[in-house]
DNA sequence: AATTAATATTCAGTGTACTGTCGATTAACG
DNA sequence: CGTTAATCGACAGTACACTGAATATTAATT
């Protein structure tokens, strides 16, 4: 039996492209981008790269595959990105001693004054950003944002990871926790 | 004066990264983009192509300037989808014989049926993406999307459009007013 | 009508975002 | 302890997402 509503009748295309929550998000990420990289532009850094940089300020000394899951970023973009930073003199890389396949990353000191120096700017861009909302909406926004991502974390095709408990290391950040929620 | 809030601890980074927006929204993208991959595999079609294609199932015969800003998409990135949408045979390209500039693109039936087959898919896709939020959230989500997107809109560096109405065409669809809202 | 300005497309270059595969190395298993 | 499995990083290949400049052509201005 057919349905009789609006969407099975066969020329009726279902909703509107610029209505699609897919085409929104993206334009929204446009959005988004072009705004950090106008607030920073003295910087020359993206978006991307300032995650990077961030992440490795919280996890000093972590593989790339695990940086790459601290950042929701594919292993292979994370490369790239590291090869630039340390071009770039923001971070450091360093053959593992324990095991030879690995390659540690280390912030340098300009990548702690580089993530110091942004922090006005990135709240700004949020700020800036999120105009169109009050402030209660922004606030459900942002949560909207975090259980989609969260819960459809392992649907993306580069999810979110925690670090990896390592042989003799005591995780010096509560990392497990933060990363999660 | 300085302010005694907690920001103003130098050592103190604003919010956490898992936390500002513009970090969500791009990992809320990556997902957005494995979802639509994932339900048309069988098509081998991505998100932009789909956009592509749907905008011009509405304005066939635009100029590729036109289309890149129906789709909220860059004229260059635009001109390398159209190629290859051609040569899937979504599309057909036309030398103008108005303007020796232009290269009118037309929908192809291929193409027409590629939205038609995609059309349950499409909505399936924002279905699993929303899952987390229940209906009354996902309306208000994408009502803030809308917002954001809208009201920055000219801050992207890849703004929507409408089609500008060009000389003798007396413009077949209500396109104007379906764009900005 | 000649000069200037604007527009459509393309090209070269850079950066993000993957997949699939490979070599080297380490961990797990029997 | 030796075979197998898993892991890290790199490479090749594809697609999106731009910028800035060049080319060709049309529109606007003097």
């Amino acid at each position: 039996m057919k349905q009789l509503t609006a969407k099975s009748a066969k020329s009726e295309t279902a909703a509107s492209l610029y209505e699609l929550p897919g085409h929104l998000i993206r334009r929204c990420h446009q959005i988004s981008v072009a705004l950090f990289l106008q607030e920073c532009a003295a910087f020359g850094i993206t978006p991307q790269q300032y995650a990077v940089v961030r992440v490795l300020a919280d996890h000093d000394g972590v593989d790339q595959i695990t940086l790459a899951g601290l950042a929701a970023l594919n292993r292979t973009t994370v490369g790239e990105l590291v090869a630039r930073l340390k071009e770039a003199g923001y971070l450091k890389r360093v053959d593992s001693s324990d095991d030879r396949r690995v390659k540690n990353l280390f912030i340098t000191k300009a990548g702690r004054k580089l993530i110091d120096d942004l922090d006005n700017g990135v709240l700004q861009v949020q700020e800036r950003l999120l105009e169109p909302l009050d402030q209660t909406e922004r606030k459900q926004f942002i949560d909207y944002l975090a259980r989609i991502a969260n819960v459809n974390n392992e649907l993306s095709r580069a999810p979110l990871r925690p670090p990896r408990v390592r042989k003799g290391f005591a995780s010096a950040t509560l990392a497990e926790d933060d990363v999660s929620r």
